[in-house]
Order: structure tokens, then sequence, then C-alpha cells
DNA sequence: AATCCGGGGCC
DNA sequence: GGCCCAGGATT
């Protein structure tokens, strides 16, 4: 008892100590929140999904800006708003035109589940959007971020926002240095940020916290000079804005090798359609054949490929099983081209070497521009060929479009 | 808990 | 080249 009383005696007095000397100012939830609010009604930038409260194109604005910058996402929005005025329409679209749309924004599973989800309250649910965040956290592509959004937004339902912005903002005001990325972290952020948020005012102090994270409190030099919180910033104190948030999760960039065959046979180009667990899932693009391991030696350079470079070849009846599987490079040549005599074709030399950047992929890409000269049954039934004014209209990787647009369009 | 999913912009 | 972006699904 004696020690009990001892100790919360001296946490006591730590506490004072704390807060007299070396912390900044106690922040209060009003304090805080006024200070943001204040701080957005003079510097906030006007953006279209600002300007409504309608579910539907809130959902679709924050679809669009996950893991997206403002700037990249906004001539997106206006497009889908434009040919998709409302749910219904969206709804009633062909997948393919909704990923068309989407084409270089990448991440297109959000575009397949917006989709989906569109059909699905369309459909399912009369057409009436759900109404509270736990019924928007059950939405495909809604997650705890998302649904926060559209049910603060839309309905000024109390719920705290939590992404990156928000993230970065309590983490330098409260100092907090739990790793962001962390099930710990998400938990101590998610707690503090609902005990920050004023709660009769849910929409603006939501949209006031990202906006402040977005322009103020930026990753990299934040504006500190001009900061309404910078009397009462840990972060700032310490000197320690540049190492908060801690996000200690590190990804690997895997190195992949892809060389691409253009088919070209009267004009039209065969086109596949990815599917499975893949990058680019849902998207178009020309016969792939990876190498897994390394690049394959350029095919000229094995002295194997000249032959086929001035004469024209021949194409497996396999080809497509070697396409589905990768190839072993040492049968590359036989797999590929060289089993039967089926179609006669002239091969390009391959493109220059591409480099793809992607999150975690680093694809090294070749083309090689193949033209069909002749065709038969089988060749037909392993290519799918398009032309060229169905092909602007097919969702294709932004690699693909581009190499499109430079040697086609 | 770890891994995967794009593309662009910034330094 | 590294980091970040109005995150979420999958395993």
């Amino acid at each position: 008892m004696l020690l009990r009383l001892k100790n919360s005696i001296f946490g006591l007095v730590l506490y004072f100590l704390k807060n007299s000397f070396y912390s900044p100012k106690v922040l209060s939830q009003q304090d805080f929140s006024e200070k943001i609010i204040t701080w957005y009604n003079a510097n906030k930038r006007d953006l279209p999904w600002r300007n409504t409260q309608n579910p539907y194109y809130i959902w679709l604005s924050e679809i669009i800006l996950q893991q997206t910058r403002v700037a990249q996402g906004q001539p997106y929005y206006e497009r889908f708003v434009e040919k998709y005025p409302t749910l219904k329409d969206l709804a009633n679209a062909p997948t393919d035109d909704v990923l068309r749309l989407w084409q270089g924004l990448g991440y297109y599973s959000r575009a397949r589940n917006m989709h989906e989800t569109a059909k699905y309250i369309f459909e399912d649910l009369q057409n009436i959007f759900p109404l509270d965040y736990k019924a928007l956290l059950s939405l495909k592509g809604v997650g705890t971020y998302t649904a926060a959004a559209i049910a603060s937004f839309a309905y000024n339902e109390p719920v705290a926002v939590l992404d990156g912005n928000v993230f970065r903002v309590l983490a330098r005001v409260f100092g907090e240095n739990t790793d962001i990325s962390s099930p710990a972290g998400a938990k101590i952020f998610s707690k503090l940020s609902n005990e920050m948020l004023d709660k009769t005012n849910a929409s603006l102090h939501n949209q006031a916290i990202m906006e402040f994270g977005a322009l103020q409190c930026t990753p990299a030099k934040p504006n500190c000079m001009y900061c309404p919180l910078v009397s009462e910033c840990v972060a700032y104190a310490q000197g320690k804005q540049n190492i908060l948030p801690i996000k200690n999760k590190k990804i690997k960039v895997k190195e992949r090798f892809f060389d691409y065959f253009i088919f070209e046979f009267e004009g039209k180009i065969a086109l596949k359609k990815r599917f499975d667990n893949d990058i680019w899932s849902g998207l178009y693009d020309f016969y792939l054949v990876e190498n897994l391991t390394t690049p394959s030696p350029s095919l000229e350079s094995r002295g194997v490929m000249s032959p086929y470079l001035e004469s024209g070849g021949v194409i497996s009846p396999y080809l497509e099983e070697e396409f589905r599987g990768g190839f072993d490079e040492n049968n590359y040549l036989e797999d590929a081209f060289l089993k039967d005599n089926l179609s006669f074709f002239s091969i390009k030399k391959p493109s220059k070497t591409y480099k793809h950047i992607l999150t975690h992929q680093k694809i090294k890409v070749r083309f090689f521009e193949v033209k069909i000269n002749k065709i038969n049954d089988k060749i037909a039934s392993m290519l799918v060929f398009y032309d060229l004014e169905e092909i602007k209209n097919l969702p294709k990787p932004i690699l693909i479009a581009n190499y499109l647009e430079e040697y086609y369009f």
C-alpha cells in the first residue's frame, strides 16, 4: 500500500515535471481540432469531391485516391463522374470500359472491386448506398479508412479517418513513436485519432487533418515555421520531424524478365487478357514469355535467331502452353518456334530493353514484333487478334499502352 | 503477420 | 535510387 502510494506520488511528480519543463504544451481535443480546422478553412484546396455529400461521388473519389496523389487522381475522378454520373451508370457499364477509364492509375483491383460493389449496391441493395460505417466496411474494396471517410463526409458520422496523412500528423504532434506499419501502431493511432476527433463535426475535422498532413505537415520538409501546432508539437520540440512517423516495413523488390511477342496479321494484333494472382489482372497485354531467373540472352547473339530474322520461321502449336508456364531457356527457340511448320512469319530484332518499375517488382521488358504471313486454324485458335480501333478501347498496362502509342497508333 | 497490388512525382 | 501517396485483400 505504501509502495503503491509512493509510486503514484512519484508518477505524479514525473507527470508535472514532464509537462512543465520537458514537453510542449498539453493539447486538448478541442484545441487540436480547432487549430487544424482554422488552418483548413484558410488553406484548403478546392477539390471537386469536397463539394458534395453524395456518397456515390465520395466513394468514387476515395477509391481513386487510395495510395494515389490528389494531382494524379483528380483527372480520373472528373472523367469517371462525367462518364458515370450515377451509381446505376457505373453498375451497368462493362468491366472492360471501367478498367479502360482506370488505365494508368494502377492497383487495378480497386477498379474491379469498385465495379463489383456498384453492381452489388444497385442490384442487391436496391440502389441504396450503405448508411453507416459498419455497413460501408462490409463492401468489397472498402476498408477502415474508406468506410470512415464516406461515413463522416457523407453522413457526418463520428468516426476518425486514419490514412498516411493522419498517421504522420499524430505521430509528430504527440511524439508517438510506435511503428505505424505494425498492428500495435494501427491500434494506438486509431485510438488516438478517435480521441482527437471533434465528434459533432466529424466531416470537417477529418478533411482538415488530412489536408493539414498533405500541405502543412508534409513527409519531407514540413512547414514548421508557420505551423499552428508548433508550440504543442512534440516532434518539433525534440527535433524529430524527420524521424516520425516510424515505419519499419521494408518492401522487397523482385526482378522479372518479360519477352513480349507482338503477333501481327493483316493489320490486327494479338492480345491476351490477363488473369489470376499476378499484376495487371483483367488487363490486356501481348503474348508474354517470362523468363523466371535471368534475362534470356539476346536471340541473335546466340547465333540461332538470324535465319529467322530474314526468312521467317515457324510457330509451335505448343506456344500457348509455353506462354502459360514460362519456358526453359535451353529449349526456348525449339519450344516457342520450331516444333511444327504451322505458319510462316518474320520477326524484327528485339526492341531495346525497357525497365518498368512497380512497387514490388522491377521488370525488364523486350518486344519482338512478329509479322505472320499465313495463318491456319490452329494458329487462329491460339491467338486472339484485335484491330487497332478495338485495342484503343481495351484496358492495358501503361507499359503496353505506351509501346502501342509509340509504334502503332 | 507478411505479402502483394501500379504508376507517378519528388528529392 | 529511395520514399511516398485520402489502403485493402489475401494468405
